[in-house]
DNA sequence: CATGAATGAGTGTTCATTCAT
DNA sequence: AATGAATGAACACTCATTCAT
């Protein structure tokens, strides 16, 4: 019925990026309610009007309520780990501590811009959720792989190593950004934690 | 039961006595159910039921489902605080890195009796709820007092390190218990977060 | 075991007298709630408050709820019998003018002590509500007595009369203590609506 | 009916239609199930299941159980007033008598649908409920009206005859359908009634 | 594919009433 | 008799989800 003639190649690609940006909508709707603080208001039908979408639009793309807070989850994944690959990338050869502030610095970027967000979707995710090892495991790789390169550790010593760093890293990112008193800026906590960091890496 | 021998002091008692009792009652049942798994299944009239009590009395106790987790929450503050000041107590005049231990080892306790309670407590409640604050709070002024008299460190200092110590104890207590790979024992991952510790303390 | 020795005849009267006043307390603390405008409030447990009583005693003294209204009810219901039967007495020989409007004056009293009270119990009872016809057919039978001592009317030209001065004397009496506006006095309401039964019964 | 011919301006139609549809079932069904006596048995799920709708769509067009009522109330004035509009244009020019007996027939047979339904309303809706006020005064606007047309009255005398007629009908109407004895017919007891009116305005 | 009206199981909460003390 | 903690049936209302249009 929509076509006739040519089965014309060229309208897939529209109508693809047309549920692309309806999926979008939608997981931007729900971000923007998610920040307009009311926990109240999170319910399908909102998400709908404030994605600007029907809620039957909702269920074309989602197969349930969950699935959109997975979907957001797995958006954030997927930044971080391209921070985190490029900011590898761009750090090739550069010394231990110059990698680690720069994987603290975009870890922070990543988190400092909703940071209740990434709280929220982590009460609400499944208990098995896969994204968050998947985005702790990249890192922790990403870290063995560095620490293998700039220390002498091997074997067991690395992966505890490597283990504990990707643990600081991670608390204190959240940390810096969520708890951090006012008086305190993002930069000069994020400095006094790469310290305790270096400092457990003996540097 | 009513009287023979002396009728004695005891009566009043009964009226407050029952009440405690119903709320505890419906505390720990909402522990239990917390524990068991099923999310979906913390309702108000599940929290009765298995509590033991009647819908009506859980609502003579609580004014809403919130208040119920406000009160676990406050039992949780509680107790953790009265293991940091016995903690410190104890450890009267013992080097730096004893104390620290002890608190990580104190604290990992009363998170490892259930670790997704407080998770779940910490996403369910308030966004300005006190309670947590106090928690960080308390832990901080004892730390500062530790620090102020096992080192040299003064003013802003001072208050920096203990500061960044409060947080790394907080973060990693959380990390060990509810993060460590399977093959790591707690106590292990306890030592080596509180390598971390002193070395960031350069002890 | 309250007693022993002489039964003591004297004890019974207190007795009644205290349960006598604890249900005056109940339906005065009840008015109190109404009048206090809430319509929520109007539970049993509120009204035992209010009371100064146990929820419990209440229900010592009023098998159920609705008790309490039909109580009020009758209490109403007997003090406007009183007043009716008080104004015909001591207008035993007046003019009839006089006896409507005294009757008037009397009804618009009781209403006028507390209007939304009987408002609230009139659609709160049982529709079969005897009290009610019991009130009505009082009025009724006054005013059939009046009328066959001042007109000539008999039969059922007088039973209709009467049937219709009731309903102008109830209707008005209402409708000049509830829905008046504030800039006319309640006292030349009266007036007016007494016009409209004296022409009525062409006098 | 449906469709065939101009496919045509049909079309938004339905969605409004429906929703008409929805929201008078439910009225309908709510004045169903106040006539059916129980009065315990008005529950938001009982008139949904009455109305032959979801309880949701009850909350898709009623904000709460109130409103229902209020509804019902709205509907109930509109019909009045519309039914007072009407009697006024087909008397135009008649004497005041035929105006007056017009009026309490037309209001009598509004009430006489469903004597206790209003009856009902009454009681349940908010004190300051807007709509009775609406009612009385635009009965009170043609009283006026008609009361300068056919007497000599102005000023402050024709406002308080027009203020003691409108009750004397409204006491009046309500009185006839609701009180009167059962061996007296509607139509006498309104002739009675009307009498009343009359001889207080002297005609 | 989009829409949004409709659904109804399930939720939090109330409140008349009972009963052990 | 008095108390008030306890009860639980019943209620108003929500919201994830479906489906006719």
């Amino acid at each position: 019925m929509t076509s006739r003639g040519k089965p014309s190649r060229r309208r897939r690609r529209p109508i693809q990026r047309r549920a692309q940006e309806t999926i979008d909508a939608i997981l931007d709707g729900t971000v923007r309610l998610l920040k307009s603080g009311s926990r109240r208001a999170i319910t399908t039908n909102h998400i709908a009007r404030t994605a600007g979408v029907s809620i039957g639009s909702v269920y074309q793309y989602f197969p349930d309520k969950r699935a959109i807070f997975a979907a957001l989850h797995d958006r954030h994944v997927e930044e971080a780990s391209r921070r985190i690959d490029a900011t590898l990338v761009s750090n090739t050869g550069a010394p231990l501590e110059v990698l680690l502030r720069a994987l603290m610095r975009a870890l922070g970027e990543v988190h400092a811009a909703d940071p209740e967000l990434y709280l929220f979707l982590h009460a609400e995710l499944p208990p098995g959720g896969r994204g968050a090892h998947t985005l702790h495991d990249r890192l922790r790789d990403v870290l063995r792989l560095a620490l293998a390169a700039h220390t002498t550790k091997v074997g067991r010593e690395l992966e505890t190593t490597a283990f504990v760093v990707t643990h600081l890293l991670d608390a204190l990112v959240h940390g810096a950004v969520l708890h951090r008193p006012r008086q305190v800026s993002l930069r000069s906590a994020q400095d006094e934690f790469l310290q305790a960091i270096l400092r457990y890496l003996c540097l």
